[in-house]
DNA sequence: GAAGATTGACGGTTCAATCTTT
DNA sequence: AAAGATTGAACCGTCAATCTTC
């Protein structure tokens, strides 16, 4: 790497600390027959009884619509989530855990945060928490990225 | 987000602005005909002119062997890399940049840094080789993961 | 048997195009 | 025309199994 700026660098190890996490958060879900993806979704709705749009849900994980079509129907065939009708609309869905998916998340959400607590356990909480700032200053930025390119 | 944990937070918040660096990314190679992925393997090569094992190059960019075989078979098709053989060694190839691959690593990294000075502009030095070190330290401790999650 | 590479199956993600309903 | 959702194609990534060569 030469020449690599100090920013370069960070933004690069943002992307790479993500690809291990990704992978080793698989392995950790795979035994709930879950993965990461679904995991996040189990996490939104569980938090949110009544139901959401499937647009809500895309809106909230930042995430292409398409993705939480195809996300919903293996969750859907698992029996974690259910597509109520929504009265007045038919066009749309209030996506909802059933009664496995909310038994489902409940189970795992403790392990999880176990787990994430132990491989942060090295990280203070000041460290932690400038780091999380951060990220969402590069975050917002990111999301420029086209705009800030057109500019250039 | 109830009962949420700093540290939990910032973990998660990882893998979120990783998620839209990596789409955000993906827009932007597009015009020059490559992938996030296949500009990493570019950036490699690119700084090693004798080239390399498939081996190393999944070792060095911490993925899966079979994930390289598949980006080498696309960036050898559009004729930006070379499997060499390898004296010596029938099972391997040297791999390397050919010249249209030279050609093109030099024309997108110079844009590609400036657009990451850009999304960075707004994180100090001094921030940024923080969150350089925190995210190291997570790293590390990803690649625990399985392993704590066996302790626990 | 071990190492380098490949294949096939599968999940996640995006994008463009489409369908239905509003 | 606009909004919610879906489909099909394409790519990245992993994993397990396999093939060849060492």
């Amino acid at each position: 790497m030469k020449n690599a700026s100090i920013r370069y660098e960070s933004l690069i190890q943002v992307l790479h600390t993500a690809n291990i996490l990704w992978r080793e958060s698989r392995r950790f879900f795979k035994p709930y027959g879950i993965s990461e993806a679904q995991f996040n979704i189990l996490h939104v709705l569980g938090e949110q009884p009544h139901g959401m749009s499937q647009r809500e849900l895309s809106d909230l994980l930042v995430v292409d619509r398409s993705n939480v079509t195809l996300l919903l129907d293996k969750m859907s065939a698992q029996g974690l989530i259910k597509r109520n009708d929504v009265p007045g609309d038919r066009r749309a869905y209030r996506v909802a855990l059933s009664k496995e998916g909310m038994t489902l998340w409940k189970k795992v959400l403790p392990h999880y945060r176990k787990v994430i607590e132990s491989i942060m356990s090295c990280v203070s909480e000041k460290e932690a928490g400038q780091c999380l700032l951060t990220l969402q200053e590069i975050e917002k930025n990111a999301l420029n990225w086209t705009e800030l390119d057109a500019k250039s």
